[in-house]
DNA sequence: CTGTTAGCGCGTTCAA
DNA sequence: TTGAACGCGCTAACAG
C-alpha cells in the first residue's frame, strides 16, 4: 500500500498548486469549472480523500461530538434506552455531517474525566450528556468552562441547554389513568431520590393525587434503585405493610413494574384484578408479559435526536431553544384495570387497544451558551 | 475564555523551548527532573492541555478506533448486546488509551460508508465491524485496502481477524440438553438463512442430533427474523404443520423464544410438559416470564472486550491471536423439562439451579494483518 | 540534557 | 481566477 496522496500530490497530478485543490475540495465558488474538473480527476485517479486530521487543526473544528450515555447506573439498565439515544444523536448527527464519540466508563467519576479529556484535548467539539443526579459537578464544570454542550435530562436549577421528556406531566397522566379507573389508594415506587427522574415523577404522582382531592401519603410510597430484584422487595414491603393495601401502584421503571408483578403473583394477588400496575418506558417486554404491562412511553430517540440537532445548531452558530421538553404517551394494556368493587363505585373507562394520551409542553427560550 | 494555552505558551513561561515541553508531554527520560517539574509547574499554571488534533496529525495516530455495530438488523433488536458490547469494547480500549468512534446508520449501505469514511479521512486507526451475514463486501474492501481491522462474528472463508463465541457448539450443548431429557422430536427456529450465526446454530443443532443417531428432517426446521412477531408465526407452523408435533425447540433467539411461548400459550401447549423451549442470549427477561426461559449465555462483554484487544495490539504492534472463539454457557430454567412420555421412557437430567454447562474452545492464529 | 529546524496535511491570507 | 507564503500545534530529527 503505497503512502496515502496528499493535497500536493493531487496539485502536481492536476497542474495546479496546492490552494487550488483546497479550494475545488471546498467547493470554492471563483474557480473555473474547468480546473474544477481536472482537479476531481486527479483527486479520483489517485484515490485521494482529504485528511481530517489536518482539517481539524487548520480549522478548529473536528466536526465530531463527544456523546457521554454511561455515567449513570440508570443507563445499564435503561437498556431500551441506550441503543435508541444513540440512533437519535446519530441520525441528526450524521446529517449535520458530525461524527460521534463515546465514552465508555464504569464510574461516575470516570465518565467525568473522559468527558474533560474529550474537550480540552479537543478531540469534540461539544458534549452530549446524560444528566440523572440533581446535583452534577460535570455540568457545573461545563457550564463554568464555556464548553458547548446539552443535557439528555433536566438540571434543577441551572439554567443550561437541556431536552427532557416531561416526566412531571407522564407521571400524571400515568396516576390520573389509574384514578379514572376508580383507584383511591395508589402507591407509588421510585428510583434513587437524588435522581431527577424520581424526584419528577414523584412531582406528577403527587400533582394528580391532590388534582383529585386525594391526601398524598408517605407511607405510599417507596424509594429503590431501578433492578427488577430490589423491586420485588420494595413491592412485597408495600403491598403488606400500609394498614390499607394500594390497589394500584405506579412504578418508576418497567424493570421496576416487573418486580412488582412477581411480588403480586408470589402474594397471591391477580392483576389487574387486585392491583393495577403502570410503568415507564415502553420496553419490547411490556408487551409480551402476562399480563402486559401498562407503560408510559418516552420518546426515546426523539430525545436524543433534539439534543444532537440542539448541540450541532449551537455549533453551527444556528439560532434555536436551548430548553426542549417533549411530550410521553400512556401506553394502556392489560395490568391497569378498574379498582375492586368496595363502596363506591369504581367508574372504569374503556379500555382500548393501545389507548393513547398525549401531553405536550415545549418551552423556548433565546440563543446558546458556549461555541 | 482566553485561547487555550499551547505548548509555546508553557515553554515561555517555564524558560524552556516547545521541543522540551513536547518531551517532558512524552515523559521522556533524559529530561532532568528539575526541568519537568518547571514544565509541569507551568503546564498547571496555565491549566494546558495537549491538543490531541496536532499530535495525531504529526504521530500520525488518533488513538481512536472506529466501532460498526448498526450495520445489521440483528443489531437492532439484539437488544442487550448493543451496549453490553459497548461495554466490552470501551473497557478496554480506554485502557489501552484508546478512543471510540461510533457510526450509527440506519442501513446497510449507509454503513459501509460510514465506515470508509471514517479510514479515509484517517479519523479512525481502525475498525471494530459486527460482521453478520455470510458475504460482506465491506470486511473485502477493509482486507483489500489492508486497513487494521476484526471482525466481531465469523467471517466463513476468509481469514480475517475475528472474534466470535462458538456458535456450533453453544447450538449442539442446547440441543443435547433436550435430547438427554428425552426429547426425540426437536425443532429449530433460525434466523435470516444469509446470516452467519443461523448457518452456525443450525449446523451445532444437526450436528447433536446426528451424534444421538438422529436423522435431521427439514420439516422440523424453519426461518424467520429475529423478531417476536415473525417468531410467533414460525412457531404456530411449526406446532401445527409436522406430521408429529415437535416435543421441543431451539429458537435462535430470546425474542423468537418469547414468541414461541406465547404461540405454544395460545395452542393450548403447557411449557414445559408438552414442549420444551430454549433460547440464546440469555437476556435479562429470561428469568422475568413465565416460565422462566432456557438460554445459552452468550459472553457479550467479553466478545467485545477480545475484540477490542485484538485490534489494539495489532495497532500497537503486539503480537497475539488473530481468531478467537469464546464459550458459551447454558443456563438452564423452567421452560425445558422431560420429553412427555410416549413409549420410550425419558431420562430427566436433574434440573438445579442455574445448572451450567460450558465449552470452551479457542484458536490460537499467529501475527496481524494490516497495520 | 536541551534548543533549532523541519515538517505532518491542509486552509487562508495577500498578491498577482 | 490562481499561486506563494504562512501557520494551525505538535513531534522528531539533528545539533550542540
Amino acid at each position: 500500500m503505497k503512502a496515502t496522496p496528499t493535497i500536493k500530490d493531487v496539485a502536481q497530478r492536476a497542474g495546479v498548486s496546492p490552494s487550488t485543490v483546497s479550494r475545488v475540495i471546498a467547493d470554492h465558488p471563483r474557480i473555473s469549472a474547468a480546473t474544477k474538473e481536472r482537479v476531481r480527476a486527479a483527486m479520483a485517479e489517485l484515490n485521494y480523500h482529504p485528511n481530517a486530521v489536518a482539517r481539524s487543526l487548520v480549522r478548529r473544528r473536528t466536526y465530531t461530538i463527544g456523546v457521554a450515555l454511561s455515567r449513570s447506573a440508570e443507563a445499564a439498565l435503561a437498556n431500551p434506552f441506550f441503543p435508541e439515544v444513540l440512533r437519535g444523536v446519530g441520525a441528526v448527527a450524521r446529517q449535520a455531517r458530525y461524527f460521534l464519540t463515546l465514552t465508555t466508563a464504569t464510574s461516575y467519576e470516570d465518565e467525568r474525566e473522559q468527558c474533560i479529556e474529550l474537550l480540552t484535548q479537543r478531540r469534540v467539539d461539544g458534549l452530549i450528556l446524560l444528566a440523572s443526579r440533581t446535583d452534577d459537578a460535570l455540568v457545573d464544570w461545563l457550564a463554568q468552562h464555556s464548553y458547548p454542550f446539552v443535557v439528555l435530562g433536566r438540571v434543577p436549577g441551572r439554567d443550561v441547554p437541556q431536552v427532557n421528556n416531561d416526566n412531571v406531566a407522564a407521571a400524571r397522566a400515568a396516576t390520573e389513568h389509574l384514578l379514572a379507573l376508580g383507584h383511591r389508594q395508589i402507591a407509588f415506587i421510585g428510583g434513587p431520590p437524588d435522581f431527577v427522574v424520581s424526584v419528577d415523577r414523584l412531582a406528577g404522582y403527587r400533582e394528580a393525587l391532590e388534582g383529585a382531592g386525594l391526601r398524598f401519603q408517605d407511607d405510599l410510597v417507596v424509594h429503590t434503585d431501578f433492578s427488577y430484584e430490589q423491586a420485588y422487595v420494595a413491592a412485597r414491603s408495600l403491598l403488606v405493610g400500609p394498614a390499607v393495601r394500594p390497589t394500584a401502584l405506579v412504578a418508576i421503571d418497567d424493570s421496576v413494574a416487573l418486580g412488582v408483578l412477581a411480588a403480586a403473583r408470589e402474594l397471591g394477588l391477580r392483576v389487574p384484578e387486585d392491583l393495577s400496575v403502570v410503568g415507564f418506558n415502553d420496553s419490547p417486554v411490556c408487551a409480551h408479559v402476562a399480563p402486559p404491562l401498562t407503560s408510559v412511553a418516552i420518546p426515546i430517540f426523539e430525545l436524543g435526536a433534539a439534543a444532537a440537532r440542539m448541540l450541532c445548531d449551537a455549533l453551527d452558530g444556528v439560532e434555536g431553544p436551548r430548553k426542549i421538553l417533549l411530550p410521553s404517551r400512556l401506553v394502556v394494556r392489560g395490568s391497569t384495570g378498574p379498582a375492586p368493587a368496595t363502596g363506591k363505585g369504581a367508574m372504569p373507562t374503556p379500555r382500548a387497544v393501545e389507548v393513547v394520551r398525549a401531553e405536550v409542553v415545549r418551552t423556548f427560550g433565546g440563543g446558546y451558551a458556549g461555541g
